[in-house]
DNA sequence: CATCGTTATTCTTAAATAGGTATAACGATT
DNA sequence: AATCGTTATACCTATTTAAGAATAACGATG
Protein backbone atom coordinates (compact mmCIF):
# COMPACT_ATOMS: atom_id res chain seq x y z
CA UNK A 1 0.00 0.00 0.00
CA UNK A 2 1.61 3.29 -0.83
CA UNK A 3 1.02 6.45 1.81
CA UNK A 4 -1.89 7.88 1.12
CA UNK A 5 -2.21 11.54 1.55
CA UNK A 6 -3.12 12.49 4.81
CA UNK A 7 -5.82 15.04 4.60
CA UNK A 8 -5.43 17.72 7.11
CA UNK A 9 -7.81 18.20 9.86
CA UNK A 10 -9.22 21.69 10.27
CA UNK A 11 -11.23 23.07 12.85
CA UNK A 12 -13.41 26.66 12.65
CA UNK A 13 -12.64 28.11 16.46
CA UNK A 14 -13.21 31.81 17.64
CA UNK A 15 -14.06 34.24 20.47
CA UNK A 16 -17.05 36.61 20.89
CA UNK A 17 -17.53 39.38 23.29
CA UNK A 18 -19.91 42.11 23.35
CA UNK A 19 -18.96 45.81 23.29
CA UNK A 20 -20.27 49.34 24.07
CA UNK A 21 -19.06 52.23 22.34
CA UNK A 22 -16.34 52.65 24.78
CA UNK A 23 -14.64 49.17 23.92
CA UNK A 24 -14.99 46.05 25.30
CA UNK A 25 -17.47 45.00 27.83
CA UNK A 26 -18.09 41.53 27.81
CA UNK A 27 -16.62 38.19 27.03
CA UNK A 28 -16.02 35.06 28.40
CA UNK A 29 -14.12 35.56 31.20
CA UNK A 30 -15.87 38.69 32.58
CA UNK A 31 -19.50 36.40 32.36
CA UNK A 32 -17.47 33.25 34.26
CA UNK A 33 -16.21 35.69 36.70
CA UNK A 34 -19.91 37.73 37.43
CA UNK A 35 -20.85 34.04 37.89
CA UNK A 36 -18.46 33.49 40.24
CA UNK A 37 -19.63 36.28 42.56
CA UNK A 38 -23.13 35.44 42.33
CA UNK A 39 -21.76 32.25 43.41
CA UNK A 40 -20.19 33.16 46.39
CA UNK A 41 -20.67 36.97 46.92
CA UNK A 42 -16.89 38.05 47.04
CA UNK A 43 -14.94 38.73 44.38
CA UNK A 44 -11.81 38.22 46.21
CA UNK A 45 -13.42 34.14 46.49
CA UNK A 46 -14.61 34.62 42.73
CA UNK A 47 -10.98 35.23 41.59
CA UNK A 48 -9.50 32.78 43.70
CA UNK A 49 -11.93 30.16 42.53
CA UNK A 50 -10.83 31.49 38.53
CA UNK A 51 -6.92 31.61 39.45
CA UNK A 52 -7.21 35.07 38.87
CA UNK A 53 -5.54 37.87 40.86
CA UNK A 54 -8.12 40.09 43.23
CA UNK A 55 -6.22 43.32 41.36
CA UNK A 56 -7.47 42.14 37.80
CA UNK A 57 -10.67 40.96 39.26
CA UNK A 58 -11.94 44.16 40.52
CA UNK A 59 -10.23 46.25 37.47
CA UNK A 60 -12.10 43.76 35.48
CA UNK A 61 -15.54 44.53 37.31
CA UNK A 62 -14.77 48.51 37.71
CA UNK A 63 -14.47 48.79 33.99
CA UNK A 64 -17.57 46.80 33.67
CA UNK A 65 -19.51 49.15 35.79
CA UNK A 66 -18.18 52.02 34.50
CA UNK A 67 -19.18 51.24 31.13
CA UNK A 68 -22.94 49.88 32.42
CA UNK A 69 -25.23 52.62 33.08
CA UNK A 70 -26.41 50.90 35.79
CA UNK A 71 -23.47 48.53 38.21
CA UNK A 72 -23.07 45.34 36.97
CA UNK A 73 -22.14 44.87 40.80
CA UNK A 74 -22.60 46.10 43.85
CA UNK A 75 -19.74 45.83 46.99
CA UNK A 76 -19.35 47.03 50.10
CA UNK A 77 -16.62 46.76 52.66
CA UNK A 78 -16.77 46.25 56.47
CA UNK A 79 -19.11 44.26 58.63
CA UNK A 80 -19.98 40.35 58.50
CA UNK A 81 -17.29 38.96 56.53
CA UNK A 82 -15.43 41.75 56.01
CA UNK A 83 -17.31 42.44 52.98
CA UNK A 84 -19.06 41.33 49.87
CA UNK A 85 -20.23 41.65 46.31
CA UNK A 86 -23.57 40.72 45.00
CA UNK A 87 -24.51 40.77 40.78
CA UNK A 88 -27.26 43.48 40.43
CA UNK A 89 -30.48 42.28 38.17
CA UNK A 90 -28.99 43.88 35.40
CA UNK A 91 -25.84 41.98 35.90
CA UNK A 92 -27.92 39.00 35.95
CA UNK A 93 -29.67 39.95 32.64
CA UNK A 94 -26.08 40.51 31.29
CA UNK A 95 -25.17 36.59 32.08
CA UNK A 96 -28.29 35.23 30.12
CA UNK A 97 -27.73 37.48 27.35
CA UNK A 98 -24.15 36.53 26.63
CA UNK A 99 -25.07 32.66 27.43
CA UNK A 100 -26.95 32.43 24.79
CA UNK A 101 -24.90 34.58 22.60
CA UNK A 102 -22.09 32.35 23.14
CA UNK A 103 -24.43 28.93 22.80
CA UNK A 104 -25.75 30.07 19.08
CA UNK A 105 -22.12 31.05 18.46
CA UNK A 106 -21.19 27.86 19.61
CA UNK A 107 -23.84 25.85 16.94
CA UNK A 108 -22.41 28.43 14.10
CA UNK A 109 -18.99 26.63 14.70
CA UNK A 110 -20.06 23.30 14.58
CA UNK A 111 -22.27 23.80 11.53
CA UNK A 112 -19.11 25.59 9.80
CA UNK A 113 -16.05 23.09 10.18
CA UNK A 114 -18.01 20.20 8.65
CA UNK A 115 -17.36 21.82 5.32
CA UNK A 116 -13.32 21.91 6.31
CA UNK A 117 -12.17 19.54 3.72
CA UNK A 118 -8.33 20.15 2.89
CA UNK B 1 -39.13 66.74 31.16
CA UNK B 2 -37.47 64.16 33.31
CA UNK B 3 -34.41 62.21 32.78
CA UNK B 4 -35.15 59.31 30.40
CA UNK B 5 -33.53 56.02 30.85
CA UNK B 6 -30.91 55.97 28.12
CA UNK B 7 -30.70 52.49 26.49
CA UNK B 8 -26.99 51.17 26.00
CA UNK B 9 -25.95 50.32 22.78
CA UNK B 10 -24.69 47.18 22.52
CA UNK B 11 -22.44 45.37 19.73
CA UNK B 12 -21.87 41.82 19.49
CA UNK B 13 -18.08 41.53 18.41
CA UNK B 14 -15.34 38.44 17.70
CA UNK B 15 -13.04 36.81 16.00
CA UNK B 16 -12.52 33.15 14.45
CA UNK B 17 -9.65 31.05 12.94
CA UNK B 18 -8.59 27.87 11.88
CA UNK B 19 -7.22 25.58 13.62
CA UNK B 20 -5.03 22.20 13.24
CA UNK B 21 -4.40 19.90 16.07
CA UNK B 22 -1.43 21.31 16.80
CA UNK B 23 -2.93 24.73 17.22
CA UNK B 24 -3.58 27.94 15.45
CA UNK B 25 -3.71 28.04 11.92
CA UNK B 26 -5.10 30.68 10.23
CA UNK B 27 -6.85 34.12 11.13
CA UNK B 28 -7.87 37.48 9.75
CA UNK B 29 -4.25 38.61 9.77
CA UNK B 30 -2.33 35.61 8.10
CA UNK B 31 -5.15 35.08 5.60
CA UNK B 32 -4.22 39.20 4.70
CA UNK B 33 -0.67 38.35 4.26
CA UNK B 34 -0.75 35.47 2.52
CA UNK B 35 -2.74 37.71 -0.03
CA UNK B 36 -0.74 40.34 -0.22
CA UNK B 37 2.39 37.86 -0.82
CA UNK B 38 -0.05 36.53 -3.89
CA UNK B 39 0.09 40.43 -5.06
CA UNK B 40 3.68 41.09 -4.50
CA UNK B 41 5.16 37.95 -4.68
CA UNK B 42 7.42 39.02 -1.62
CA UNK B 43 7.32 38.15 1.52
CA UNK B 44 9.19 41.70 2.33
CA UNK B 45 7.06 44.07 0.31
CA UNK B 46 3.67 42.22 1.26
CA UNK B 47 5.30 42.33 5.49
CA UNK B 48 5.80 46.32 4.39
CA UNK B 49 1.98 47.21 2.38
CA UNK B 50 0.74 45.58 6.11
CA UNK B 51 2.96 47.62 8.52
CA UNK B 52 4.68 44.19 9.96
CA UNK B 53 8.11 43.35 10.23
CA UNK B 54 9.41 41.02 8.18
CA UNK B 55 10.62 39.00 10.55
CA UNK B 56 6.82 38.53 12.29
CA UNK B 57 5.84 37.89 8.48
CA UNK B 58 8.52 35.20 7.87
CA UNK B 59 7.75 33.23 11.16
CA UNK B 60 4.02 33.29 10.52
CA UNK B 61 4.40 31.67 7.00
CA UNK B 62 7.00 29.38 8.07
CA UNK B 63 4.89 28.41 11.20
CA UNK B 64 1.44 27.74 8.10
CA UNK B 65 4.23 25.58 6.26
CA UNK B 66 5.46 23.67 8.40
CA UNK B 67 1.72 22.60 10.43
CA UNK B 68 0.50 22.69 6.58
CA UNK B 69 1.68 19.39 4.96
CA UNK B 70 1.53 20.78 1.57
CA UNK B 71 3.57 23.65 1.95
CA UNK B 72 1.11 27.65 1.71
CA UNK B 73 3.88 29.80 0.45
CA UNK B 74 7.43 28.68 -1.94
CA UNK B 75 10.14 31.45 -1.53
CA UNK B 76 13.22 31.07 -2.95
CA UNK B 77 16.54 33.81 -2.58
CA UNK B 78 18.81 35.12 -4.63
CA UNK B 79 18.04 35.56 -8.69
CA UNK B 80 16.36 38.11 -10.18
CA UNK B 81 15.07 40.91 -8.13
CA UNK B 82 16.66 39.29 -4.76
CA UNK B 83 13.95 36.63 -4.18
CA UNK B 84 10.71 35.79 -4.20
CA UNK B 85 7.77 34.19 -2.53
CA UNK B 86 4.75 32.44 -4.58
CA UNK B 87 1.51 31.36 -2.80
CA UNK B 88 0.75 28.32 -3.68
CA UNK B 89 -2.72 26.19 -5.18
CA UNK B 90 -3.60 24.95 -1.37
CA UNK B 91 -2.66 28.51 0.06
CA UNK B 92 -5.42 30.32 -2.04
CA UNK B 93 -7.47 27.41 -1.06
CA UNK B 94 -7.04 28.22 2.19
CA UNK B 95 -7.70 32.01 1.28
CA UNK B 96 -11.42 31.45 -0.24
CA UNK B 97 -12.44 29.12 2.81
CA UNK B 98 -11.71 31.60 4.88
CA UNK B 99 -12.74 34.43 3.82
CA UNK B 100 -16.18 32.24 3.09
CA UNK B 101 -15.92 31.58 6.68
CA UNK B 102 -15.36 34.87 7.96
CA UNK B 103 -18.44 36.46 5.96
CA UNK B 104 -20.56 33.81 7.38
CA UNK B 105 -19.28 34.75 10.91
CA UNK B 106 -20.14 38.88 10.00
CA UNK B 107 -23.61 37.84 8.87
CA UNK B 108 -24.31 36.07 12.43
CA UNK B 109 -22.93 38.66 14.34
CA UNK B 110 -25.12 41.15 12.69
CA UNK B 111 -27.84 39.11 13.15
CA UNK B 112 -27.23 38.92 17.17
CA UNK B 113 -26.98 42.26 17.88
CA UNK B 114 -30.24 43.30 17.10
CA UNK B 115 -31.75 41.50 19.95
CA UNK B 116 -29.14 42.92 22.54
CA UNK B 117 -32.25 45.34 24.30
CA UNK B 118 -30.05 46.25 27.43
C1' DC C 1 -12.88 48.61 71.20
C1' DA C 2 -10.07 44.77 69.24
C1' DT C 3 -10.72 41.38 65.70
C1' DC C 4 -11.65 39.74 61.22
C1' DG C 5 -11.78 39.13 56.19
C1' DT C 6 -12.88 41.78 52.51
C1' DT C 7 -12.85 45.92 49.50
C1' DA C 8 -10.03 49.45 47.40
C1' DT C 9 -5.68 51.35 45.87
C1' DT C 10 -0.77 52.24 45.03
C1' DC C 11 3.74 50.84 44.00
C1' DT C 12 7.17 47.79 42.61
C1' DT C 13 8.81 43.51 39.95
C1' DA C 14 8.71 39.91 36.90
C1' DA C 15 7.40 37.76 32.69
C1' DA C 16 5.92 37.59 28.18
C1' DT C 17 5.78 39.76 23.73
C1' DA C 18 7.10 42.48 20.03
C1' DG C 19 10.47 44.94 17.58
C1' DG C 20 14.95 46.38 15.80
C1' DT C 21 19.65 45.39 14.21
C1' DA C 22 22.98 42.81 12.05
C1' DT C 23 24.63 39.51 8.91
C1' DA C 24 25.19 35.45 6.02
C1' DA C 25 23.43 32.96 1.96
C1' DC C 26 21.69 33.04 -2.45
C1' DG C 27 21.51 33.26 -7.69
C1' DA C 28 20.15 35.89 -11.91
C1' DT C 29 21.98 39.75 -14.25
C1' DT C 30 25.45 42.86 -15.81
C1' DA D 1 33.22 38.30 -10.28
C1' DA D 2 30.75 42.46 -8.47
C1' DT D 3 26.09 44.04 -7.70
C1' DC D 4 21.51 43.79 -6.12
C1' DG D 5 17.37 42.97 -3.25
C1' DT D 6 15.55 39.32 -1.07
C1' DT D 7 15.33 35.19 1.99
C1' DA D 8 16.84 33.24 6.30
C1' DT D 9 18.41 33.46 10.98
C1' DA D 10 20.50 34.85 15.34
C1' DC D 11 20.85 38.13 18.92
C1' DC D 12 19.85 41.95 21.66
C1' DT D 13 16.62 45.66 23.38
C1' DA D 14 12.48 48.00 24.39
C1' DT D 15 7.70 47.96 25.27
C1' DT D 16 3.79 46.16 27.00
C1' DT D 17 1.39 43.27 30.03
C1' DA D 18 0.47 40.69 34.03
C1' DA D 19 1.53 39.60 38.62
C1' DG D 20 2.80 40.33 43.39
C1' DA D 21 3.38 42.90 47.72
C1' DA D 22 1.95 46.20 50.81
C1' DT D 23 -1.42 49.00 53.12
C1' DA D 24 -5.40 51.79 54.36
C1' DA D 25 -10.45 51.81 54.97
C1' DC D 26 -14.40 49.67 56.45
C1' DG D 27 -18.23 47.97 59.65
C1' DA D 28 -20.61 44.00 61.87
C1' DT D 29 -19.68 41.20 65.71
C1' DG D 30 -18.20 39.53 70.10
Amino acid sequence: MPTTKQKLSLNADGRIWITTPEGKFVGKGRIELLEKIKQFGSIRQAALAMQMSYRQAWQLIDDMNSKAKTPLVISSRGGKGGGSAVVTEKGEQLIVLFIAFNKKFQQFLARQDKGFGF
